[in-house]
DNA sequence: TAACGTGTACTAGCTTACTATTACACTATA
DNA sequence: TATAGTGTAATAGTAAGCTAGTACACGTTA
């Protein structure tokens, strides 16, 4: 997997892990894989894959079965929680950023859109 | 200044300088504080505005004169094309996303509204 | 010319993130 | 019971970012 230098790395892999969760990729109460295959198809240290890991079960969203493996938490109220969280802090990012730009309010729904529309119509759709 | 500690300061100056140049706060050929003094008043080392600077003095947007300061560049043509960059830049990152998180084109759009509208609605406004 | 305000460069030391490696604890199953 | 698959912990080494401190180069001005 490619990393953002500029985040760490057992943070990059966390939010990836919160948005497969978030995204309906990985169901309430299933089996991650292992950390060892984690830290494989990820190219990374089991080590960081666990710290990894070791937030997103202090914060409720995995739960850790010794011998067993690690498993998205049941608690479909913790996860609607994060994605609402989630939501909310990346459309304050844009809002903010783009504020400090001096665009307006407006005009930041108007680039959204722009933006979205011109996504839309050329090829490269990703 | 209140940095992030997930992202470089040096990085994090460099953005905050940006944003400043691009909402005409910082006018082309203005001179900027002393490197000694920016490090004052964002309480960091001199090294760190330093690195700061580098970039975006390799970038063209700002001009260094040895003994006397550093400025903004008179070429508005690089700031337009630095402030089109950017909000590009932080359009695709709401898109990228909130799409990761399964919420499509429209959806995006009700939800920045929604946020917009929200925030307007209430008290602390900032 | 001297003093001061500038940018720039370099060294040394600290902390965090990451890696590699080893070891240990628990569970399931042949 | 032995083996394999799992999570967890601890150590040691490397690299990047930041700081503190010092020194030097250039420009302005008294």
């Amino acid at each position: 997997m490619e990393f953002n230098d500029k985040v760490p790395i057992y943070y990059q892999i966390k939010t990836v892990i919160y948005d497969q969760i978030i995204a309906g990729e990985r169901q309430p109460g299933e089996k991650l894989p292992a950390v060892r295959q984690l830290a494989v198809s990820l190219t990374v240290n089991v080590n960081t894959v666990q710290r990894a890991l070791s937030e997103m079960i202090a914060e409720g969203a995995i739960v850790s079965k010794r011998g067993k493996g690690n498993f998205v938490t049941e608690d479909t109220q913790v996860i609607e929680t994060i994605k609402t969280q989630l939501i909310t802090e990346h459309l304050s990012n844009l809002y903010e950023q783009l504020h400090r730009l001096n665009i307006d309010d407006q005009d930041i729904i108007n680039a959204l859109v722009t933006y979205i529309e011109r996504r839309g119509n050329s090829d490269d759709n990703h």
